[in-house]
RNA sequence: GCGAGUGUAGCUCAGGGGUAGAGCAUCACCUUGCCAAGGUGAGGGUCGUGAGUUCGAAUCUCAUCACUCGCUCCA
């Protein structure tokens, strides 16, 4: 487990050497926390996608898909609660380096004045005894009139400031009441800064006239504003899901650990939109179900698990996430929440337009649950990564390293090779990667060593490796190597097609929805 | 954002005031021909960037940028 950080730092660097992950804009230095996935990286992000989308969409009936813009009205943000949920003024302490929200440093603070007051009336009440007035003390006691007097001020400061988004004011208050770090002790605070987690940009080519928008933070309320159309163009009856793939964009103040958390990341999202009353139902259907996906890429059911949320998030009446063993430890893959009737009711009431869906069979209108299903891209492809990578020690006393990604997943499916360069052999592994390139990425390769050229497929995670030889021009016939075992097997040019087929096609994935009930 | 650490060739690193090094990788040619590291040769660095000190800075100082690790949140 001590190198557990190490496989992180060599995943790293692999994914740079061999054209997965690149840094974004690395000739500049780099752009904080954002990456550009390479030649092998993009392969590997489409085939995850292709295998999300076709398990979501394709397998199931009563699921589409769509591909809303990134650009969304600003009101969507509003109904949402993303504008005022992502807005937090923070300030730090500098000796113990802890941070707090401003806000609820100052509540905190009115909460502990107001507890002062109320043991000064506790004291009156058993001073005076039965006699004892509570309002009358109130209004007369001096200390407590004193105290009391601060509140008020205090909210009255705090409601202009916070209204006025004035940063500084804030500061001056939490200064002004000598609020201290719980942890520090001191009043040693930086400025008070706001972070909004969602990216501005300006709509509109004329100055003056622009409207600020959001470049959206998730995916699916691009989903939620369209769910009438497609519930109605596509006439879809409860319940139905909606899935889409794409970017998403949050300011994150701590973006780090790799691809992990990014501020530019890409999100699998399926809102599936059901009966009112039947979501725990759907919400532990969906839990199984994408758990199923996940043990799948047979990387073993010990590297998941789930986490229930206690603490629940404005929208949602049941959460959890579905956890994967980084190298890092256990963190968050994908998000599965019950968000009630929540966001539909929200953008009805911010629209004013009619959201509600209306049941044939039971004569009434109503506004559907939703169970959410939230995946991020760049996740899934560092968990494929750091599980397919393998340092292995061979019998021969040499090692290497091996990409065991799940064939239908890699990057590149076959690598055709001349075992020379001489005797037409090159022309012969041509004619095979023409016959193989209609259905999958192939690479031809005729430098170095056989054994240099293994390698160097083993190390992007090539399933299959083609060598034509003498005898392939007497019989056509060509050895095909696998991977993992690294076993050669004979077989004919014309059996290629159907053996590599079985092997890397995505069907040999999408059978286990089979295995889920429902 | 704050604190600590790091930054020299594509990669891994050495050099710690006197003008740029190694191994691997890359490219060319030769050799071999089914599991990496055979021979010969070549290319590649304004030492993260910018200032300062100095006759002279990769080396010392400051700033800045990026990365790594902690502190918050999430996909």
């Amino acid at each position: 487990m001590a190198d557990q950080h190490d496989i992180l730092k060599k995943v790293i660097s692999h994914s740079k050497e061999y054209g997965f992950v690149f840094q974004s804009s690395e000739i500049y230095d780099g752009l904080s926390a954002t990456y550009d996935y390479g030649q092998y990286g993009s392969e590997l992000k489409n085939n995850i996608k292709e295998f999300w989308w076709k398990a979501m969409v394709q397998m199931h009936e009563n699921i589409v898909g769509i591909d809303s813009a990134i650009f969304m009205h600003p009101t969507v943000w509003k109904a949402s609660g993303h504008v005022d949920a992502f807005n937090d003024p923070l300030i730090d302490n500098k000796d113990s380096k802890k941070r707090y929200r401003a806000d609820v440093l100052l509540e905190e603070h009115v909460a502990k004045i107001e507890g002062k007051i109320q043991k000064d009336v506790n004291k009156g009440a058993k001073k005076f005894g039965a006699d004892f007035d509570e309002t009358e003390f109130r209004a007369t006691n001096p200390n407590v009139q004193r105290r009391q007097a601060q509140i008020d001020d205090l909210n009255k400061r705090m409601e202009q400031a916070f209204s006025g988004d004035d940063l500084e004011a804030i500061r001056d208050l939490i200064i002004d009441m000598e609020i201290k770090c719980p942890v520090s002790g001191t009043a040693n605070w930086t400025e008070v800064r706001q972070f909004n987690l969602m990216f501005g940009t300006e709509l509109g080519s004329v100055s003056g006239e622009s409207a600020t928008i959001y470049l959206r933070p998730e995916t699916a309320q691009g989903i939620f504003v369209n769910y009438l159309n497609v519930q109605k163009t596509g006439r879809m009856k409860l319940p139905f899901g909606v899935a889409q793939i794409g970017k998403a964009f949050r300011n994150e103040i701590v973006a780090r650990q790799f691809i992990f958390r990014m501020r530019e990341f890409e999100q699998m999202e399926m809102q599936y939109f059901i009966q009112p009353g039947t979501q725990k139902e759907w919400y532990s259907y969906w839990k199984e179900a994408r758990m199923a996906w996940h043990n799948a890429l047979g990387f073993g059911s010990d590297n998941y698990r789930f986490h229930d949320h206690i603490k629940l998030a404005h929208y949602a009446d049941a959460a959890c996430d579905i956890e994967f063993n980084f190298p890092m430890g256990f963190k968050e893959l994908e998000g599965i929440h019950s968000r009630t009737d929540f966001d539909l009711n929200a953008h009805q009431e911010f629209s004013g337009k009619n959201l509600t869906y209306f049941d044939p069979e039971k004569n009434e209108r109503f506004v559907p649950y939703v169970i959410e299903t939230s995946i991020g891209l760049d996740r899934v492809f560092l968990a494929v990564l750091a599980a397919s990578y393998k340092e292995e020690e061979l019998n021969d006393g040499t090692s290497r390293v091996v990409l065991r990604i799940p064939p239908p997943l890699a990057p590149i499916k076959a690598a055709i090779f001349p075992l020379t360069k001489k005797d037409g052999l090159p022309d012969k592994a041509r004619e095979i990667m023409r016959l193989l390139q209609f259905d999958h990425s192939c690479q031809y390769e005729e430098k170095d060593s056989i054994g240099k050229r293994y390698r160097r497929q083993d190390a992007i995670g090539t399933p299959f490796c083609i060598t034509v030889d003498h005898e392939t021009l007497e019989n056509d016939t060509v050895t095909i190597r696998e991977r993992d075992t690294m076993q050669q097997e004979r077989v004919s040019i014309s059996k290629l097609p159907e053996l590599l087929g079985e092997s890397v096609g995505m069907k040999k994935l999408l059978n286990f929805s089979t295995t889920v009930s429902k």
